[in-house]
DNA sequence: GAGATATGTTTATTTCAATCAACATGTCTA
DNA sequence: TAGACATGTTGATTGAAATAAACATATCTC
């Protein structure tokens, strides 16, 4: 992340706690299943170093290593459940709250690009 | 990702899958919290262009990026079930299957760094 | 104890991610 | 119609992300 982000530089604590237990669940699915960092990287398609940087947790990797990772251990299909628009209460009261016209739309409902 | 990795290059399609919709998701918490790019932005501590690339699910944007922009909608909380190892059931069962004495541990049981 | 394997760490190199400025387009309101 | 605002796009800049080699340490097996 270079030219460097000011979230990059210090994150929320919470988003920091959120890294360190992701990381440390990838890591013991990956012991589980017996697999050396060498194996599981190779299969992801990055190298063993950038593995070890997911399992610390490191906040300037690739969002793609990361996911590769679950993908790689069998556990991408949670990713489906989050931020989905179905659980987000509080965005849903918010948009009922409001009348049929409003926001800064496109065209119509929009949500396309 | 500089020194392009191999899953940066071509990522597989249900990880793919998996970004589009989490961008999608991001965009759609943010319409209906009515909020301008420019001003989530700031709140995440990213510039617009990077905003930009998360709601299209760029692969290479860091992860911290995009936990921030959950962090900043106050969908964060979701994260601790990703790759939860109580949810885990294969690797619950792979364990399980293995007598007590296993793979390249390094002090005892395990975990830490 | 010897050999094999797994991981941590350091150093050096290269490439592209993140930023910003500037301009265009499109939508809403007065 | 004009003005304000949101977003898309392009081009230039720069600094950190990912890689690889080499060495140290620790654990398991024979």
């Amino acid at each position: 992340m270079p030219r460097t982000s000011k979230i990059a530089e210090s994150p929320p604590h919470a988003v920091e706690q959120a890294l360190i237990t992701l990381g440390r669940n990838i890591r013991t699915a990956r012991l589980r299943r017996k697999l050396a960092r060498r194996e599981l990287a190779e299969r992801i398609g990055i190298s063993r170093y950038v593995l070890a940087d997911i399992e610390r947790g490191k906040p300037t990797t690739g969002i793609v290593a990361y996911l590769g990772a679950l993908w790689a251990l069998g556990l991408l299909s949670q990713m489906d459940e989050l931020a989905d628009p179905d659980r987000d209460l509080e965005g849903k009261i918010l948009e009922a709250a409001r009348s049929p016209k409003t926001a800064p739309k496109r065209k119509a409902f929009d949500d396309d690009f």
